[in-house]
DNA sequence: TATGAATGAGTATTCATTCAT
DNA sequence: AATGAATGAATACTCATTCAT
């Protein structure tokens, strides 16, 4: 209510360098996305709105729309930015191991993290249909990082390893991410439960599930008994 | 705005019945009822408007005030049968099992087919929070047909039966509710993908899961090479 | 909420008298006035809701409109009674006392005692500039007990007897109404002042003014020191 | 409806001053207020709405937010004005006297010219409860032009030269009160009565009572036999 | 670049009233 | 005589957005 309306007129407006404005502007961008995405975990989807965002970081909401179009094209960078994250952190995950199991797993476990240190995001992303970004995200695809596509090859690279039962990349790939997903959105809808039972039903979950992909005569089965955390 | 408003009193009016005109309030409070849950679901909570509501039955919105005190009654009543629906499916595919371990595969199945079948409905009752109507349904517990109950149930039975590996009852349960939850969410919001697909990586998923959960020496899942469909 | 609507319909209607019949519809339309009046009493002039007041008699609203066009005519009526009600106890003060001074002190004490004991009904009566009721009150004058006319009687014979200064009798009568009105419309608006100054300033204003009013000669004076009370 | 709404954008905005800007927000706060008072003596408290007195200035309801946080804060500085208003003229015209009768008489006439002077106003502070505010009104609380204490220092110092009877000074001060009340919101509910009238009635009345209130020694009261105007 | 003023559409809910029965 | 269903207008308030500056 009483934030301080600081003017952020640049007082040296005069022989700025074009570089240095540029940055400038791309810093009050990523402010703008930063407050977007607090506002969107404190208040969820309907809680966000242009009042609250431009108040947060002192400006008048008008100015947001210097730098958004309008609240879907906030709304659209803030989910381009969660399916980035994400893409990062699976493709880190993969990269660190290299049996083609212990990725899997490893890739589940990232995903994991993922949804629950961003649940608000995470509804978002993947727990609403958002028919209206749908057309923008066909354009924009990102192929490098896609979280899918990394799902999607470390289970390619298993199926030709030969440690999973025969079977298509795409069944695979989405076997995977509904039991994953399953694990986030089901903590998130019930928030009441406690964390420690959450725990144990993603690990039982995730052991259970590889285990039972495991191709029957895989010897490396019995020397990695866990396979989650 | 496009909708027809159509006049709605009785042309007929003259020999109409009591049981008649039961018979229409009772329909009209469906019709509201579906209306709401697919408002719901395009929109969220807070886009669930009683206007969006009764534009989509042709009523105005002060109608519905007619059949529910207000917005979170409606939704209240909403949720409520639909668990109760799916409370009784699941109990009815447990009773007709007597096999341990099949019957934890039919209340999943069960549980697939309710999800798939009423998407709009599945929505509303598993992927979004309601903390508001937490408080509610405390009260009014049906544990007879609790969903969760009936699956809870069944792997008590497992348990003691000895055809799951050890584990506590909760942990089972929630993983397996994580599991068939994420099928069928993911099923929901990814609507562009082919049945087959969707049938495909159920299969996987659901007979991975189980025999993933079996325990060792258990004699019997050699006998039960498919645990799905 | 949960108010039985007891259906209302005579169960002998078949030969009932036209009297009776008579006699019933008066009965309810003075139900219905009645707790339009508690209403009012309750939550003020714009608290007074045809629901509400077809709630407390266990009517549908509806069945209001059966005995008033609509609201305005139902608050007239009430009105109405109100100034009937505060006529005859002006009269009925006015008429207990044959000592001119005295009369106006009785009537003053009389009016006083009506505006406390039905403080909202004197606030829609005096406190309100009710223009829409203005029309119909011209038509429907009962001079027979108007109050005013009570009060300018009283001031008319005192001022003949001699007992007041001269001056006519619409000023006089005037004055004193306003003194009264004073009186009683700050008590309203000042509620939470303790009843025993509202006493002492009442007692004082009414003994102050009527002898200063009273003609300086006037020998009866001296023998009634106190007016009030 | 038949409100005409101008577009209020200043037409010759080039060189417009800070100052001129500042001006034209003050003028429509006010116009604000103005208006909400002539709602609020129309159609009382709950009659006063936002939209009324949107449309008898010509803007949109939206546009009051601006200017006000809410309904209630609107009315609390449309009274809050106005309390300051009468405080200021009252104590201008204790000051102007130094006799402490006259000086009681002074402030009665200027509370009644500010009351016929003011007449929406007046209604608004008067004669209406507004329990809603008096949690507001306890905290702002301007002792030194409250109207009720100028009043009633006045009073304590014309007890204690001894030229009242004796009396506590809060029943003094209400009763006057209560007298100046009486005339000014008489005068209000009946307009369509001659001003010669409301002038007489006022005489009599002021003169009177001061008569009557006073000691009966005081020498000095013969001395000024016209108390009123 | 950023703002202040303003708008129009939207929200839940309540109310007086009408109409066919 | 009384009701039940329905409406349309009203309420305070919030929000995304526009426009001139």
């Amino acid at each position: 209510m009483s934030t301080i309306a600081v003017k952020h007129r640049a007082a040296d407006a005069g022989n700025v360098s074009h570089e240095r404005r540029a940055r400038e502007k791309e810093a009050l961008r990523e402010a703008i996305l930063r407050a977007a995405g607090e506002v969107f975990l404190e208040r969820g989807y309907d809680g966000l709105s242009m009042r609250q965002v431009a108040e947060r970081i002192g400006y008048t909401a008008t100015t947001i729309y210097l730098y958004f179009r309008n609240k879907d094209d906030l709304l659209f960078e803030l989910l381009n930015g969660g399916y980035a994250e994400l893409g990062r952190r699976l493709a880190a995950a993969a990269e660190a191991k290299r049996d083609p199991l212990q990725r899997l797993a490893a890739i589940g476990r990232a995903y994991i993290a993922f949804g629950l240190e961003h649940p608000s995001l995470y509804q978002v992303m993947f727990m609403r249909r958002a028919d209206f970004l749908a057309a923008r995200f066909k354009e924009s695809q990102n192929d490098q990082v896609n979280p899918f596509n990394v799902l999607a090859r470390a289970v390619a690279d298993a199926l030709q390893a030969g440690v999973l039962k025969p079977g298509d990349v795409m069944s695979y790939a989405m076997a995977m991410w509904a039991v994953v997903h399953g694990l986030v959105s089901l903590a998130l809808i019930t928030p009441e439960v406690e964390a420690g039972l959450i725990e144990r039903m993603t690990q039982l979950t995730v052991s259970a599930t590889l285990s039972g992909f495991q191709a029957a005569g895989d010897a490396t089965a019995r020397k990695r008994p866990r396979h989650g955390g």
